[in-house]
DNA sequence: GTTGCGTCCTGGACGC
DNA sequence: TGCGTCCAGGACGCAA
């Protein structure tokens, strides 16, 4: 399920691939979720950035592109006519290249098309103009990597509700970003329980760092593949055998080999410390 | 406005 | 081998 580490290394292998080159054309599965991909016909992208878990690419003309992939949904760029994939919801088939030395320069020819797969549809598509705002997007916390974020700011945001802290986190209203897996292991690092529903400044400051530390960690290993996540690529990630917390449940905790415990919160597996994180 | 729950969606794991 | 059931979970809609 891509989080912010697998939409960044998602975002760092499309941005060179992308930029400067115009989709010609345009097709999708038709399902109200994707076939805003069509909008995006004729536009020549010019920035490829991510908000939190959505990846952005700029049309051109102020527009942008929201990309959502939700539990399953990947992207790549393939030549054209190679055997069809029945999962992919969109398609927009790419030109040769800008006249600035971007994809062009690259080598990149024509022939080839960004692919948007996604095996459980949980994922959408949209074109916003300027101003406008796409469903969570609009609502959500800063992206958790912002360095503008500061400690007091988060804590003062997770004040903002009762809700249980890992819960909190989900939402993306304090922090954009963190899905359950890095959930999960940023809790553990703090030694904060998942259901606590109040923070001290301390412990929301030391949130915070872990939420980075285990986010940064995830970029640099190419993110977390469980299931389907694959890289631009078609790579697997790499951060999965490096979990100390998520999908551990009966194993040792690595600080105290007290056996992890996994309840259900807010209808997500959660894994934690039963003795580290006491609530 | 906040909270909690149901729904969407399908492949894979598991039990019989 | 084949079938049925359960599980995974991000975002959104709805009711309380």
């Amino acid at each position: 399920m891509p989080e912010l580490p697998e939409v960044e290394t998602i975002r760092r292998q499309l941005e060179p691939l992308l930029r400067g080159r115009r989709l010609v054309d345009a097709w999708a599965f038709p399902h109200p979720k994707f076939t805003p991909a069509l909008d995006a016909a004729g536009a020549t992208v010019d920035t490829v950035s991510r908000e939190g878990k959505y990846l952005l690419l700029g049309l051109g003309d102020g527009r942008d592109l929201v990309i959502h992939l939700g539990m399953t949904g990947s992207l790549r760029v393939r030549p054209q006519g190679e055997p069809g994939d029945p999962y992919v919801r969109a398609h927009w088939v790419l030109d040769g290249g800008g006249p600035d030395g971007t994809a062009a320069g690259a080598g990149h020819g024509a022939g080839e098309a960004l692919e948007y797969r996604d095996v459980r549809r949980f994922g959408r598509l949209a074109v916003v103009r300027p101003g406008e705002h796409h469903g969570t997007l609009g609502v959500q916390g800063p992206d958790a990597l912002d360095p503008a974020l500061t400690d007091p700011a988060f804590w003062r945001a997770l004040q903002g509700s009762r809700r249980a802290l890992k819960t909190q986190l989900l939402s993306q209203r304090p922090i954009a970003g963190v899905g359950n897996i890095y959930a999960d292991e940023a809790l553990w690092r703090a030694r904060l329980h998942p259901a606590r529903r109040s923070v001290t400044r301390t412990q929301a400051a030391a949130l915070l760092d872990a939420l980075r530390a285990v986010l940064t960690e995830g970029v640099e290993n190419g993110g977390t593949t469980l299931r389907d996540y694959r890289t631009v690529a078609g790579e697997r990630g790499r951060n999965q055998t490096r979990l100390d917390c998520y999908g551990r449940a009966g194993e040792p905790c690595r600080r105290c080999a007290t056996p992890l415990r996994r309840i259900v919160l807010d209808a997500r597996s959660t894994t934690f410390c039963p003795v580290c994180q006491r609530r």
